[in-house]
RNA sequence: GCCCGGGUGGCGGAAUGGCAGACGCGGCGGACUCAAAAUCCGCUGUCCGUGAGGGCGUGUGGGUUCGAGUCCCACCCCGGGCACCA
């Protein structure tokens, strides 16, 4: 055939452009996603021979029409789902709801609907703005929280939890407002104190709430997040908030000022306190005690009573929040108890005070006070006017108070004035003083190693309506009575009325609270807390293996299919607690015999996605600062979004929206449409010759990069890589020596392959219309032929002393003489030279050879 | 304060110790058009030079190396996490 023209000298292409087919994403997309929903492209069975994986997307609030962030996540989640079918693999790809919570609630406050109503019509939003993004799930496993029959297993799970004493009450301080008679969240109450909705001023309570127990999996928690491929960044937030600490806990007998028994005591009036440096106890000048430790009220002497009655009501009015604060003159946040406790190490007696930032929950809610070492104990010890002792060695040169630092100790003798028998530590580094004090505490009953965790029970009762109902029953003659298995689930009634108070109808709903103890037939109250909406989402990941079970949770057999999740992926903002409590739920489930015993973790790679920003902040509703992704689905159409998303950035930053390069995605695809459109093959200078292998190798090389950057996330590069072939491709079919109809075919075939994942609409029509009955994801993905990545001629660079000089073009197998010698040929070598001789010459064929001339 | 990341054109960013700035955005010039949009082509780190060409360039200062954006040491700046948890 007669070679084409240059398009810019010739008018064919304006003719060809009115001719062929525009690419219209709004016809093109709607028709893709009802044919992946009808012909359940991307269902799987459990009995699928294919090798499984299982990917999964963050479980989504709906709160109508998806955001940003939804469009980032569920991009990437859809990308990997059908690159790795297309690897062939069986998919496992799920989407749910976690549809209890409080915005429901509120809107219902407001508008006197029910919330079921409201959060049906946003998960209808959501679901569609899902599909219109190109995402492909298999909906036949669709799991709500507010769903009876997933309510039915989480209470179930609830209750198997109770009966195996991880599920337990116990008291907890929450904010409590007189006047709407309510419990209110962190951040309900203003920075004054004051309820945000009410303004009365909120108090703290403590009231008994339900807790899992997730402090017995600490050590467990903390220990199996080394074997998890997880971003180092999560895994130390989740370190950080199991907040392991090794230490020491020893007993000091309270005494009088001169260290004599006190005879207003019992014996066993000891201080128990916890330290994890016992190797500065000879520094310990005096001791806090939590203002709500119990042994307050014993030891204080009657001429502090008032002062210590007064400040420990003080603390009790205090937020945890105000007392865990640094600010604040630390003369006011302590007291002195008039009372002394006996230092095992010197012999001496110290005296006792309070503080507020010492917390009864954690350790023993008593510390021994080692100014020299701690900064704030020497703050505190120069509020009080207490004597200060150094026990570690200070560095030459050393300016400030206390030294953490390590060195030899001092000032910590075997015997002193008062004690005969004592320990010796002088001279000893921290590490092995340390270990020693510790030893001699042991062998003298006096104390033992303790291993301490920050990470506290998880408190999962909410005094709301719109969540899980707690499956439990109060009987004045039995007690706590767990909801009989076979009466599940417990349901909310619908009719209920929402007070702008805030408080949970469930609370007044005679009709609800009043039923019969199973167990005695007495008259019983429900329980009319809910569950934390973060129970829900803590095994929803299980259920998607097996949701048609009904006889339990799910079975294991289908979790054994599945579990764990091979990718996690979802924001950062869910690195501790969702994270930390799925992980409890699993192990729980799995040591109870409900999930199979090898699954310790359910997410075996964690991807965090960065967040979106407009103008520098974080796109949110309530900063009225969105970009609506619906609106760029109706003009560009999903899939210029999509490549907007994966192209304009590493997927784990956060992304300016200002940066997403839409018009350069939307004008590639249209260039990948008229280079694949069959009709407009007439504008492409192809022939029916021999296949050029430059073309087929650089098919060969796109294919190996774009894969090998899709192992590595780096779809931005992915995206990149294929931009450029196209550019390449387009202006060789447009040259004067063209391309073969083959190579051409074959460039333009991978390529979609290639595509198909990031932009799932256009390559399928693409593909289609090149290979009637043919659907592209259906297609394996392409492999790249090893022989064909080796170049026939390779670019030498030429340096000499280190810079680049000159450039030539040399067999791709020349070895180090031929390069060497090509090198020294080179005119412009040659001409630096200047005749001398080279010092040495470094070649590495067929790349680089570097001529040293000094 | 401690622990992680990260500093590369006007911008987002590429680059197994071997051609810095791929690809995109933006900008400039051009083709097509009555015109515009769309599309297409070319240029686009910086300084010197009419040009060919050359100098300088990856936060700063040192070092290792034939060769450093990349490795090592010190420092500066930015982002994130933790922080009276004894």
């Amino acid at each position: 055939m007669p070679a084409v023209p240059r398009p810019d000298t010739d008018d064919a292409v304006e003719r060809h452009d009115e001719a062929v087919e525009r690419y219209d994403p709004q016809v093109i997309e709607p028709h893709w996603q009802s044919y992946w929903q009808e012909h359940g492209t991307y269902q799987v069975d459990n009995d699928d021979p294919r090798p499984r994986s299982y990917v999964l997307c963050m479980y989504p609030y709906p709160s109508g029409a998806a955001h940003m962030g939804h469009v980032r996540n569920y991009t990437f989640g859809d990308l990997l789902t059908r690159y790795r079918t297309m690897r062939g693999e069986a998919v496992l790809s799920p989407m749910g709801f976690d549809s209890f919570g409080l915005p429901a609630e509120n809107a219902a406050i407001r508008t006197g609907r029910h919330p079921r109503e409201f959060t049906d019509e946003r998960i209808e939003e959501l679901r569609s703005s899902i599909t219109r993004i190109g995402g492909v799930y298999d909906w036949r496993r669709e799991v709500r929280s507010h769903d009876p029959s997933y309510i039915h297993w989480t209470q179930w799970i609830f209750l198997k939890l109770f009966e195996a004493g991880l599920a337990y009450r116990g008291y907890a301080t929450v904010n409590w407002d007189p006047v709407d008679q309510t419990v209110l969240a962190n951040e309900q109450v203003l920075p004054d104190g004051t309820a945000e909705r009410s303004g009365a001023v909120v108090e703290q309570r403590d009231l008994e709430q339900w807790f899992l127990r997730i402090t017995d999996y600490a050590e467990q928690l903390l220990d199996d997040l080394d074997g998890l491929e997880w971003p180092e960044r999560v895994v130390v937030q989740q370190r950080n908030w199991i907040g392991r600490s090794e230490g020491v806990e020893f007993e000091m007998p309270v005494v009088d000022a001169d260290g004599r028994p006190r005879a207003d005591l019992p014996e066993d009036a000891v201080v128990r306190v916890f330290t994890t440096r016992v190797d500065t106890s000879f520094g310990m000048t005096f001791c806090v005690l939590a203002p709500e430790h119990p042994l307050v009220d014993v030891i204080v002497t009657p001429e502090h009573r008032e002062q210590v009655d007064a400040f420990a009501a003080r603390t009790r009015s205090t937020s945890e929040v105000d007392r865990l604060s640094v600010e604040g003159d630390l003369a006011a946040r302590g007291c002195a108890t008039g009372a002394w406790a006996r230092n095992p190490f010197t012999g001496r007696a110290v005296p006792v005070y309070l503080a507020d930032y010492v917390l009864g929950s954690y350790g023993t809610g008593a510390v021994m006070a080692v100014p020299g070492e701690d900064q704030r104990d020497w703050d505190f010890a120069t509020a009080f006017g207490i004597e200060i002792v150094e026990t570690v060695q200070r560095p030459a040169g050393f300016e400030g108070g206390a030294y953490s630092g390590d060195g030899p100790h001092v000032n910590s003798p075997a015997a002193g004035p008062v004690l005969e028998d004592g320990c010796d530590l002088n001279g000893l580094d921290v590490a092995t003083a340390k270990q020693v004090a510790a030893e001699w505490l042991v062998d003298r009953g006096l104390g033992e190693a303790v291993v301490n965790y920050r990470l506290r029970d998880w408190l999962v009762s909410r005094q709301r309506f719109w969540g899980c109902p707690i499956p439990i029953l109060h009987c004045d003659t039995c007690g706590i009575v767990p909801v009989p298995l076979d009466e599940l689930p417990v349901l909310a009634p619908d009719d209920v009325e929402f007070t702008p108070t805030g408080q949970s109808p469930l609370q007044s709903h005679e009709g609800f609270l009043s039923t019969t103890c199973p167990t005695c037939g007495g008259p019983a109250r429900r329980e009319s807390d809910t569950m934390d909406t973060f129970v829900d989402s803590s095994w929803y990941f299980l259920r998607f293996c097996d949701p048609w079970s009904a006889a339990a949770p799910f079975r294991r057999e289908a979790v054994e299919t599945w579990m764990p999740v091979d990718q996690y992926i979802g924001g950062a903002e869910h690195a501790v607690l969702h994270l930390m409590y799925a992980r409890f739920m699993t192990k729980a489930l799995s040591d109870l015999g409900v999930a199979p015993p090898e699954l310790r973790e359910p997410f075996r790679r964690l991807f965090t996605q960065g967040m979106i920003r407009l103008d520098g902040t974080k796109m949110s509703k309530s900063k009225g600062n969105l970009v609506a992704p619906e609106e760029i689905i109706d003009t560009l159409g999903a899939d210029t979004l999509r490549l907007g998303h994966l192209s304009v950035k590493p997927p784990e930053e956060d992304v300016d929206w200002e940066a997403v390069g839409l018009e350069g995605c939307a004008r590639f695809l249209h260039r990948v449409w008229r280079l694949a459109l069959p009709e407009a093959a007439a504008v492409w200078n192809l022939h029916d010759g021999a296949g050029a292998e430059d073309l087929s190798r650089a098919t060969h090389r796109l294919v190996d990069e774009v894969t090998s950057a899709f192992d590595r996330w780096s779809y931005h590069v992915a995206v990149a890589r294929c931009m450029a072939f196209v550019n390449d491709l387009q202006r060789a079919a447009r040259s004067e020596e063209g391309v073969s109809r083959s190579g051409f075919d074959h460039a333009v075939d991978t390529l979609l392959l290639l595509l198909a994942p990031a932009a799932p609409h256009v390559t399928a029509e693409l593909w289609a219309r090149r290979h009637p009955g043919e659907h592209v994801h259906e297609q394996a993905w392409p492999e790249a032929d090893p022989a064909m990545l080796v170049e026939a001629t390779a670019t030498l660079v030429v340096q000499v002393d280190g810079k680049v000089r000159d450039r030539i073009e040399v067999p791709a197998d020349a070895d180090e003489a031929a390069c060497t010698a090509a090198a020294l040929a080179s005119e412009k070598v040659v001409a630096l030279l200047g005749g001398a001789a080279p010092v040495r010459v470094v070649a590495r064929p067929p790349k680089v050879v570097n001529v040293v001339t000094s």
